[in-house]
Formats: C-alpha cells, structure tokens, sequence
RNA sequence: UGGGGCGUCGCCAAGUGGUAAGGCAGCGGCUUUUGAUGCCGCCAUUCGCAGGUUCGAAUCCUGCCGCCCCAG
C-alpha cells in the first residue's frame, strides 16, 4: 500500500488503532457517517493495512429532504459513504434502523421536551445506536475494534483504557460520550483524538475523498433546517399547549407562550417580554401547569444538580485537592471545578457540587466529569439548586 | 370642556433652541455534532397632528386630536 506512506506521514496505525503491530490479519469496522472525519478514519484503517468494514445505519429519512449539509446516515449521507468506502475499496454495508432510532432516540427527545427538559439525542445516539447496536454488529462480525470518528483519545491508564478529551480542545467531543461503558470503551477506537481538523481535512484530500471539503455537521441530525420544535410538534401534537410566562421573582404574569417545547432553562432570547430594565432569562419549566419562568440573570446561578442514571469510565481518581475534579454542564463550555457528592457509575443518582456558582445548567442536559483530560463519567442532570433563595 | 399633567422606535425612556442617548424586545451574523449563553452588527431623516417664530426646534408660540389626574 503505498497509499500508506501518502496519507500518514509520520502517523503510526498501530498506535491510531491501539492494536498492536500486526495489524494485517486485523478486522476493523468503521462506523460511516458519510462524513468527513468518519470517512477520513475508514481511510487511515485501510491504509493500515488491516480489513476494514464499513458499517452505516440508515437512522432516519426526510425524504425528499436532500439538500441538507452536514447531517447524518440518511439519503445523500449514505450515498457518501458508500462513494468513500468504494474509493477506499473497502466493504460497506448499510442496515435501516430507523425504527430502532425513532424508540430510542427521537421518541425521547419529544418526551423530554414535553416533560420540560432539555434533552440531547446525541449522547442518546451514541448509546443506544452506535455503542450499544453498531457495537454488536460488529462483534458479530469477528473484528477486532469498532472505530468511529469522534474527537477523544482512548489512552491505556494502569486500571484499562481511559477515555481523554482530544487533543485540540475547540474539536472535543468527549462530553457526548460520557455514557461509554468500560466494555464498549475496551473495545472502541478513535483515531482522530489526536488529530487536528485540518489535518483530517487533509488527510481527506490525500486519500482522494469526495467528502474532504464537506461542511462540519451541526444542528440535530434528524431535525431539517433547524426547527427543532417543529419536529416535536410533528410526534406529539400537544406540544402546542401554551401557557403562562410568569415573572420568577414576583409571580406576575409577564406574557404567554405557545408551547414549554420553545424553551430551556438559561435562554434569553424568544420570550418577546419587552419594556424590561434588564433582560430575562429562562430560570425554570414547569410542564405540569405549562409554565415558563423568567428571571433577572443572577436567578440562573446554581450551586448543585442532581444527577441520574449515572456512568463512570475508569476508576474514580484518588482525593486531591490541587486537582479538583470538573465537569461540564453544556458541550460549549470550559470544565468547571465541582466536588462530587454521592455515587458516580452503574446507574446511581448522585449530586455535583459547584465550587463557583454556574449559570444555566438545565435538567435533560449532560454533566460530564473529568479528572483533568481524563472522562470519568458523568450523569443527566435531573434538577438543580440555585444559589439565593427565589 | 374648571384646574393640572402628558403624548419621542413594538415596550420603557433620555433629550427644554443647534441638528434624536440608552435599556428591553426583534432581526441578521459569528461560534457550535444538543438546546442555550456569549460576541458582533442592524433597528425613529424623525419626535400626536397642523400652522407659526427662528439661520436653525422634539425642544418656543397657537390651534386641534388623544390619554391621565384632581376637582365638580
């Protein structure tokens, strides 16, 4: 292969694979997006030299909803996998699990909404559909890893292999993998942890790849054009139920809304209160009455979340006070310090505790704990504690 | 229809002779494999209407219209 030599200048399969040197009798199934850096992953498996298999699930269909950028596993995303996994002349094979993604995912995500929370079907994603199904999928395959194309590092630690936030910290994506367990985690590769976009882009274009320039895909997949609510108003019409915008702090009825679906706790933006001294932020959804809360800024200062249904990767760290754990509450966002109260793993509740106040943390959204690089786990956030009396 | 007050962007609101602040809301963009936040930009040639004074007025004068308050 001396497309090995073109694509991987001064890069080490082995390594990129976390197999070891023999990596030509070696089976690896990449998990195919149609994406660029899942496409740019399949690349570097073959260049490897082992056998590579792509797999690609058909998650959803807008139908004659083409034309979208950068959203995943359906009609023109498919097409481009499967042109990469022809270039690369690698085998690929694509199974329809929309079904099994509408349940676990979609469904959900509505149920979430109607029930005042902030969900995110990407972690439920890669839980159900890729870790959980693509995983035995793969198994039943006989290959030797599955890899996908996230942003992370799998490292070996002393206790097994750990799961580290990627190299270039603006590309991470370790907060939508929290929930990996151990035995997915032993068996799972990312090979673009280390890598910068660019060089995957480049990459991309070496191996000849149609997808190179394809945009960064964003939004939610399944959702066209954005409209979230839109969607969720499709799958449970109830959704429209509106209700009352009532003033945090005094009780007053500021104004209605159509639907709590248009809402998250920390947003500013689209509650069309006017005439105020100072602007007002989403504090609190209430889906029993349909009652949206808003309040000054400070009132979004919350010093604690419960948190449910919790995973831990790797054991916890040792005490250290010079090195507190952190966590994220939000993708975006710089781990803050927090002290971990109560259980971490195998499903338990615990609670996190904010070291400084932080502001907007929304139940149905991740926190995510890491000991510095390293993912520990994390857990949904269920409820909050804000930090004044209201 | 006696007295007083007020009418400036969707809302709140500066500005009392020198050529329309700001906040809220909204819109657009950046950022982003969730939803948000954040940041940047846009947003009244015009100040209830009509005249008048003035080099020049949202600011002064007159009339009209519309609100509000106190009296009756």
């Amino acid at each position: 292969m001396t497309l090995t030599a073109s694509i991987l200048p001064g890069l080490d399969p082995a390594a990129l694979f976390g197999l070891d040197r023999a990596l030509s009798g070696r089976r690896i199934v990449v998990a195919m997006s149609g994406g660029v850096d899942s496409s740019v992953v399949a690349a570097l498996a073959a260049a490897s030299g082992a056998e590579v298999i792509g797999i690609t699930l058909q998650l959803y269909d807008h139908g004659a909803a083409s034309g979208r950028k950068g959203a995943c596993c359906a009609g023109d995303d498919i097409r481009d996998a499967r042109a990469v996994a022809d270039r690369l002349g690698i085998a690929h094979y694509v199974f329809d699990h929309e079904t099994r993604f509408r349940e676990e995912v979609v469904d959900r995500f509505a149920a979430d909404y109607l029930a005042g929370r902030t969900p995110i079907p990407c972690i439920r994603c890669n839980m159900g559909p890729k870790f959980t199904d693509l995983f035995a999928m793969a198994r039943e395959l006989g290959a030797d890893c599955l890899a996908t194309g996230h942003y992370v590092r799998r490292l070996e630690g002393p206790a097994g292999p750990e799961l580290h936030r990627a190299a270039d910290p603006a590309r991470d994506q370790s907060y939508f993998l929290y929930a990996t367990t151990d035995a997915q985690l032993a068996y799972l590769r990312f090979p673009l942890g280390g890598l910068p976009k660019s060089e995957v882009r480049r990459i991309a274009e070496t191996a000849g790849l149609k997808v190179a320039a394809k945009p960064d895909s964003q939004d939610i997949c399944f959702v066209p054009d954005g409209d979230y609510a839109a969607v969720v108003r499709k799958l449970r019409p109830e959704a429209d139920a509106p209700g009352d915008i009532v003033h945090a702090v005094t009780g007053a009825v500021l104004g209605q809304h159509r639907g709590i679906v248009k809402y998250t706790v920390g947003q500013r933006r689209g509650l069309e209160i006017s005439g105020q001294a100072e602007p007002l932020y989403v504090t609190a959804i209430e889906a029993a009455s349909q009652r949206v809360f808003a309040g000054p800024r400070r009132l979004l200062a919350v010093t604690s979340a419960q948190l449910i249904e919790t995973n831990r990767i790797g054991p916890l760290p040792p005490d250290n006070p010079g090195a507190p754990l952190t966590a994220k509450v939000r993708s975006l966002a710089k781990p803050v310090p927090v002290e971990l109260d109560g259980p971490l793993g195998g499903g338990a509740a615990g609670r996190i505790r904010f070291v400084s106040p932080e502001f907007g943390v929304a139940p149905g959204q991740a926190a995510v704990l890491y000991a510095g690089e390293r993912v520990i786990g994390g857990g949904w956030i269920d409820s909050t504690d804000s930090a004044g009396t209201h």
